[in-house]
Parts: C-alpha cells; sequence; structure tokens
DNA sequence: CGCGGCCTTGAGTTTACTCAAGGGAGGTGG
DNA sequence: CCACCTCCCTTGAGTAAACTCAAGGCCGCG
C-alpha cells in the first residue's frame, strides 16, 4: 500500500506533493489529474482515541483516511462513542457532508494512530471544473456512498438481528481464506454498527453457533456453513 | 412549475428539446448546460398503478420524476409494495442506482400518472467531462441523497417509532400555512417509510393527538404544538 | 344496498432492550 | 510471581416496544 512512512515529516510531504493513495479512494485516476489533488490536499495525523472532527461542526474539506482505523457515529457525553461505522484505511470517513451542506452529521474519533487527507471543497469545486474526470470519480465515490447506505437501510428496516449479523459476517467472509476470520473491531463497536445491543449481539452469535453455522472462540470466528449463513442472511 | 402540458405528444416534445425541469432536479444550470441534458434525455409518461422499473433490472439511465406521484421500495408477490420512499415530482427516482453499480436495488411504481425523464449514464458521463459544471451539478444531486439516507438511517437506529412519527410530522409540517397538513399518501405507505407497520402508525397518531399535540380527522392533521412535536422528535 | 379498500382497535406474542451480576484477559504494582 | 484492577464480554431475568392476527367500522362506488 502506498501510504506515507510513518516517521515522515507531515508538513514537508504535503508541500513536496507525496503521492497519495488517490486510486484507493477514487479509482483509476490521470497522473495530471493525482497531481492536482496531491497539490490541493493536506495530510493530517490524529493519534490513538483522538477526535477526528465533530458533529455540528463545518465541514469544509472532504476527509479520507489513508491509514488507520477510525469510526464514526454519536458521541455521547459520559457514554462513549456509538459506531454506527468502522472504517480502515483507505477509504473516506467524510464525502457527503463537506459536499452537501457543510455540516459534519457525525463524530469521528481515531481507534488507532490514523494518517489523514484533507481535501477543501471550494478548490476542490474548482479543480474539478477545470479536471472533469476528477468530477466522474467523486461521482462515482459518491455513487457508492449512495449504495452503501441504501443497503444498510434495507437491512434495518426489513432484517431482524440474526439475519443482519448473518449479512455482516457473510461480507467479512468474503474472499478469506477457508471462512477463519479475525474480528479487528471491539463486539460492541460490530453490535453498534449492525443497530444491536452488545448483549443481543452475544445472544445472536450464541444461537448461530448452536446451530453450527458457526465458531466463536474469542475474536476469531470460523464460518462452518457459508450456505446455511446467506440463507439467514437473506431471510 | 414548467413541466410539460400532459397533451403533447411526447416523442415529439424529446426531439424539438422542449426545456425539461433541470433547475428543480440539479439546481442552477448554464442555458449551454441545460440543452445538453434536454438532448440526452428522453422523457416518457406511466399510468397510474404501472410500474416504473423493477429490482434486480440494469439501471443504465437516470430516472427523474417530472410530474406526478411514484412510490419506491420492494414488491412482494401479492402482498403489494412496501414503500420505502414516496416522491412527488420533480425529483430524483434512480440517482444512486445507475451511477452506481448499475442496477436498480428498488421497485419504483407510479401513484398517479407520470412524467419521466430518463438520462443514459453512458451519454451523460461524456457529457460531463465536456460540460464540468454538470458534473459539479450531480456531485450535489449525490451529496444530498447520502445526507437524505443518512438522515433516515440515524432516525431508524437511534428513534422509536413516537419519534419518527413526530420528526416526519415536523418535516411535513415546514412551510404549510398554520401546521394544517393534507396527507398525499395512504397511511401504509407513511407507515412503511418510517418503518413501522400501519397498526402502529394509527396508535402513534392516536398517542399524539391524547396528548394535544396535534388533531387528526381523516386525512387531515393539524399541528397544535409545533414545539412539542419538535421535542418528541428529538428524544 | 352491498362490496371492497383502508384504517382502527384489541388481544396476545415476539423481539430486542435494560439492568444487574459474574468471569476472563491483560496490564500494573507490590 | 502474584494480587489487583479495569475493561470487556457473557449470561440471566424482567420489561417494554412493536409486531401479528383477527374483528369491526368507515367511506366511496357501482
Amino acid at each position: 500500500m502506498n501510504a506515507i512512512s510513518p516517521g515522515l515529516n507531515v508538513a514537508a510531504a504535503a508541500r513536496a506533493a507525496i503521492r497519495l493513495p488517490w486510486p484507493s479512494l477514487l479509482g483509476p485516476l490521470a497522473v495530471a489529474d493525482a497531481e492536482v489533488l496531491d497539490e490541493l490536499g493536506r495530510t493530517r495525523s490524529v493519534p490513538e482515541g483522538r477526535s477526528i472532527f465533530e458533529r455540528g461542526t463545518p465541514a469544509r474539506s472532504l476527509v479520507g483516511l489513508i491509514e488507520g482505523q477510525a469510526a464514526c457515529g454519536w458521541n455521547q457525553p459520559e457514554r462513549g462513542l456509538s459506531a454506527e461505522r468502522v472504517l480502515h484505511g483507505p477509504a473516506w470517513l467524510a464525502l457527503g457532508d463537506p459536499l452537501g451542506d457543510g455540516q459534519h452529521r457525525s463524530d469521528a474519533v481515531a481507534q488507532s494512530a490514523v494518517q489523514l487527507v484533507e481535501l477543501p471543497v471550494e478548490p476542490l469545486r474548482s479543480a474539478v471544473l477545470r479536471h472533469p474526470l476528477l468530477g466522474l470519480r467523486l461521482i462515482d465515490a459518491l455513487a457508492r456512498e449512495v449504495g452503501r447506505l441504501d443497503g444498510r437501510l434495507h437491512e434495518l428496516m426489513h432484517k431482524d438481528a440474526g439475519s443482519r449479523l448473518a449479512a455482516w459476517l457473510c461480507a467479512q467472509a468474503e474472499g478469506r481464506t477457508q471462512g477463519v476470520l479475525r474480528l479487528s473491531e471491539r463486539k460492541r463497536d460490530i453490535a453498534s454498527q449492525l443497530g444491536m445491543t452488545p448483549e443481543t449481539l452475544s445472544r445472536m452469535m450464541r444461537s448461530l453457533s448452536e446451530r453450527g453455522l458457526i465458531a466463536v472462540s474469542g475474536y476469531t470466528v470460523r464460518v462452518l456453513d457459508p450456505r446455511g449463513l446467506q440463507g439467514l442472511a437473506e431471510a
């Protein structure tokens, strides 16, 4: 992965227009377009546990997660953050909010030390006028975001907790060797993303393993019956 | 509203490049850009009750609803369509799906006679390369879509049925005179959009009127206590 | 008048939540 | 090396929210 090496001085990197991993964020780009983005983007690092942006504050830049793990959700005072989404770089942390009404609608916190890139919206809009291909790529990225949100909405409206977990496990198992997967987030965060409580997640996990669909051991889950799981996921 | 007059021959209208209501769909546009869209767009009308597009079929065009009422959702055999969204033109019926993976993820049916405009994706992409401002407008439209979906996701995850209804009523009452509003959809469709059953919607309506927040009479709802309602909506 | 949709209401059930208690893993200090 | 603390996950019991099913009423239409 062509991420910035951790020790590098960040400001210097930005000035020197170090190549950032745009293809992972936006898809294939012409060299000239990538250079425009390199020019526009400013990198930033945030240590583990710190806030990346806050709900209600102005969103003047697209925020991309280059490396590390971060969570988006609602931060409630004295109750911690209920993660609606956990991301591993490279991925967009804020795309719709800055391009839309200009206000962050969620809180984001770093769950490990993270490297970010921020693209100021207004200069980006100007750049799109001069480099229309960038516009297409942004359109694609937003369309993917719409698809993702649409899928989650469907799930939440029409599936029960068991099906949602099954669907999530199937998605995670995609492309994994032998259906063995290690959970990289706290279970409470997984639960939160799936719209259930940690207690319910725990019970559902047990239920699935009692039915022989999966085997759970701590943070390791082995999918024993992918087809059965898929069947449940579609119920 | 500059919609096509109902009697007009549709194919002729398309050929003559009749001005379609692009500003309502995409925001302010240069004349040249609107003409490009007029050139690209094909109008179509669908009579009441008929399908507009179907889940799982290829989505090769953006679909805009120019006039009339339509519903998007999942059409289940012998159970009717559970509306996840009811639209009154002008509005986008399909935006993310055609620009994204190219498959319709929902069914759409006309709830009145409707006028549509379809913009084929590939020619549109080419047009964006030549008219970058179109790209910006599409980006804005998609960002609004992301915002809308994000809001609904939050609501579904964190609010109970009463709060969701209160929020919906507040949104509907926005800008209405004296908080009197006539429901333009069947209550079962409203319920469906809010992620609850018709029975639950009915009980919630009663609960709100018993508490003096609204007065309900058939399809007419009068908002008696907007602030109280808003308070509930945020709970 | 009778019919078919649609909404409402009630009764009973299911699902998932809350609250509270217990157990395991990892880190720290004596 | 062990005791202890903390954080997290698990489990159980009780509860609350919303669903399903079934019956009844209203309204518009033929």
